[in-house]
Formats: structure tokens, C-alpha cells, sequence
DNA sequence: AAGTAGTCTTACTCATCAGTAGGTAAGCCT
DNA sequence: AGGCTTACCTACTGATGAGTAAGACTACTT
């Protein structure tokens, strides 16, 4: 045996006839941790089959091809993980705020949800193109939501102009720094989610609110 | 045909009987592109083969297995980069200096790599452990040259208090950010590698600048 | 009790590759 | 010329894994 068991812990209790809603979410969750664990194309049907406790037909039934099931799966942990996001920051707020707000959220469902966050961050990102839609959409939804934040900050300090058109790709980057902070997360997991929050605020907002403020850097600046 | 031919352009000159070294570039060339356009595992020999321009069995008798291949992809993708980079980088330089030079030799490199890139960027980082590792000493590698420059940039300052053993996940972030920029910058080719770097180095720079004056952003710090 | 709708299984088919066996032929030495 | 090495090929094997056919069991109707 190369390949280690995903399921163990949970010797599949084989319940008998239950109702379709429950198998689907028995099924999502079983899809989550092995996509997360093995890849998309390493994971088996058979395996999920297995993890899942349920037979492979049954998968083909409810949810369809592997393609669909690995969609789905992106779509339910996309969702959940915008709503817990969404779901702290409030419009009327400061935007220093909102931002701490959202990372903070994002750390902290991160650290509870780390086969989510594998499926999401690293494998959707790299199959083919459907998954790489359905993903590319739900990034570019949180790219715009701290592009405009970004955007309001800039507004309210009075300097708007040097925003027009830029604010997209710092978005961009600092979603990365984001997944980059959560993937050293991974092998330093003592740290807070607060900690790791914290970490990320440094590193941009302080980059940000200088440039609010006017204050870009450029090359020949240099001593 | 559902699938793209990736080669196309360039129909393979079936030049006949070519040294080995020539072959083992040309096998790695295409391995280079198959990957990165098709990810590891979609990847197959045969279209490797075809885009070399030369038989299956002679990747086997010149690179060894499928995974060998690929490792060798990283590798040498890796070494390319690192050199392009480090080629740049003067220690005796300023640190702003040196990371305004090192950025921007990384975003040079990427845009004249986009194959490189994705190889190891998208598809190293998916796979099972060999590529992880080999990729994650890479990773390591960059991390510590820039955690090392942001502590001398500390020092520099006579403000190393905050720098000890947080200047890690900081470089960790930039290079994150580094990564989405790179990836921004595929839908916005018409951007030049000096105003990729100009950007990250506004949101990094300016946040670094920030910490190494002791000036850091904390949570209750809010208006 | 008999129908029927929904749950669930075993046991296949069939395509796709990684990897190889066994060979041909071209250049390069004497 | 004849041998020897190296480049190169066609044509297989064997495993794995997606997807399905065909039916069995259960429980809820009427």
C-alpha cells in the first residue's frame, strides 16, 4: 500500500437508505477531502466512492460526471467561504475597517476549512477550463470587492487620481499575498488566525496608505 | 479534434540522427510547453513525443519516466529563473535597490518565460510530493534571499526589533503577490515588466518602508 | 396486496496511457 | 569491407479508472 487511506478515521457506517439531500452532502464532503488531498486527476471516483461510504453509481446519480462533481464542489466552497466573509463586512464602515474585517475572515476560515482551501487554491486554479472559470469567477468577485474598497479609500483620503485604473491589479496582489501568508500558514500552523491577519495588514494596508496618500514609490527615487 | 495542437507552428523538422544533448533539449523544450499547457498529469508522452519531434522510447532512453521528465522541467525552469534573478542582485547594493532590480529581473524573466512560468508556478506546486519538494526548495530559496535583504533593511534602519523571525512570512507574502501579479498580467499583456515591478514594489516597498521605521499597523489602531 | 418511486449494489465495458520489447538503420571506426 | 555504437522506430502489454447495464431491495402509497 503507496497511497495512504484518506478515509481511516471514519470507518463508513454504511447507514442504509437514506434521503437523496443527505447522500449529496455525504458525497460533496468526501469529493472535498479527497480532490484536496490526492488532485483532481489522481482522485478516483472509487476512492470518493469509498470515503463517501456509498457506491459509485449512486455518485454518477446525483451529481453527475467527475467534472460535475469537482464543480460543485468548487461552487459550495467558494459560496461558503464568500458568505463568511461577506458576511463581516459592512458597507458604512470605515475601509480600514472592512479590510481588516475581511482578512480577518478570510484567516479564520481558512484555518477551519483547510480542505476547502486546498481544493479552492490549488487545485481548481489548475485543470482545464471549466473549473478554471467557475474559479477565476469567484476570484474576480473578490478582486472587485477590495478593488473598490480600495477605490473608496483612496476617494475619502482625497486622492483619488492615482487609483483610476490601478487599483485592479494591487487587488490582485494582494490577494495573493493572501494565499501565499496561507500557504507558509500550512507549515507554521502554532499562528493565530488573528496573527496571520495582522501579518497581511502590515504588509499592505500600510503599502496602501501611502499611496492613498500620494506617497508612490518609483525607481529613481533610490538613495 | 476537441483537443488544441499545441505545437502547430512549428511542424517538427524530423532533422535526422542529432546528438544526444540537442535531443535531451529539445525533448525538454516540448516537455515544457505540453506541461504547461496541459497540466502534469493531462500531459501525455505520446504528445511530448510528437511535439519533440521524435519517438516515445527516446524520452525514456534520454530523461527516464514521466516523473523524471518533469523534474527535470522544474529544475531546469528553476535554475534559469533564479539565475536571471540572481544575476541582478548585488549584495553590496542598497536593499531598495537590490529588490527594485530583483523584481523587476523577475517580471522580465516571466514575460519573456510564460511557459517557464507556468510550469512552475501553476503545475509544480499541484502535484504529489517529488515536485512539492522539488519546487518548494526553489520557493525556499527566493524566500530566504528576500527575508535575508528585508532584515538588512531592518538593520540598515536601526530598527531590527520587529524583524526577528517576522520577516519570513512577509517575504513569503511578497513573493505571493509577485505570483498574482504575474498572473494578472497574462489578461493585461500590454503592460511592461517595469510597470509590473513599479506596481509591487508600491505595495510592498511602501508597506516595508512603513514596518522598518517602526511604524506598523495594528488592529485597534481604527479611527 | 400489489404497484411504484426512489435508493442502492455488483459486475461489467471500453478508452487512455505509462512503459517496453525487439527491431532497423545510420555513422564511425579500423 | 566489416564490425560496433548510438540514434531511432513500430507495435505491442498491462494497469488504471471513468462511466454503465441490469437488476435488487425497501418503503410508501392506494
Amino acid at each position: 500500500m503507496t497511497k495512504k487511506d484518506v478515509a481511516g478515521e471514519t470507518p463508513p457506517p454504511r447507514a442504509k437508505r437514506l434521503p437523496r439531500a443527505v447522500r449529496e452532502r455525504q458525497i460533496l464532503d468526501a469529493a472535498v477531502r479527497v480532490f484536496s488531498e490526492r488532485g483532481y486527476h489522481a482522485a478516483s471516483m472509487d476512492e470518493v466512492s469509498d470515503v463517501a461510504g456509498i457506491s459509485k453509481p449512486m455518485i454518477y446519480a446525483y451529481l453527475g460526471s467527475k467534472e460535475e462533481l469537482f464543480a460543485a464542489c468548487i461552487q459550495r466552497e467558494a459560496t461558503r467561504m464568500m458568505e463568511a466573509i461577506g458576511g463581516v463586512v459592512d458597507v458604512h464602515l470605515d475601509p480600514e475597517e472592512q479590510l481588516w474585517r475581511g482578512v480577518l475572515a478570510f484567516f479564520t476560515f481558512v484555518g477551519e476549512n483547510r480542505d476547502s482551501w486546498q481544493v479552492l487554491h490549488r487545485q481548481a486554479g489548475t485543470q482545464g477550463a471549466p473549473f478554471a472559470a467557475e474559479l477565476a469567477e469567484g476570484r474576480r468577485r473578490a478582486i472587485a470587492m477590495i478593488s473598490a474598497l480600495l477605490d473608496r479609500a483612496a476617494g475619502k483620503e482625497g486622492v483619488g487620481a492615482f487609483a483610476e485604473g490601478q487599483t485592479e491589479p494591487l487587488a490582485a496582489a494582494l490577494t495573493g499575498a493572501g494565499e501565499a501568508l496561507a500557504e507558509w500558514w500550512l507549515e507554521h500552523p502554532e499562528e493565530s488566525p488573528k496573527a496571520m491577519a495582522r501579518r497581511l495588514m502590515n504588509l499592505s494596508w500600510m503599502g496602501f496608505g501611502n499611496l492613498v496618500l500620494g506617497r508612490a514609490w518609483h525607481p529613481d527615487r533610490t538613495a
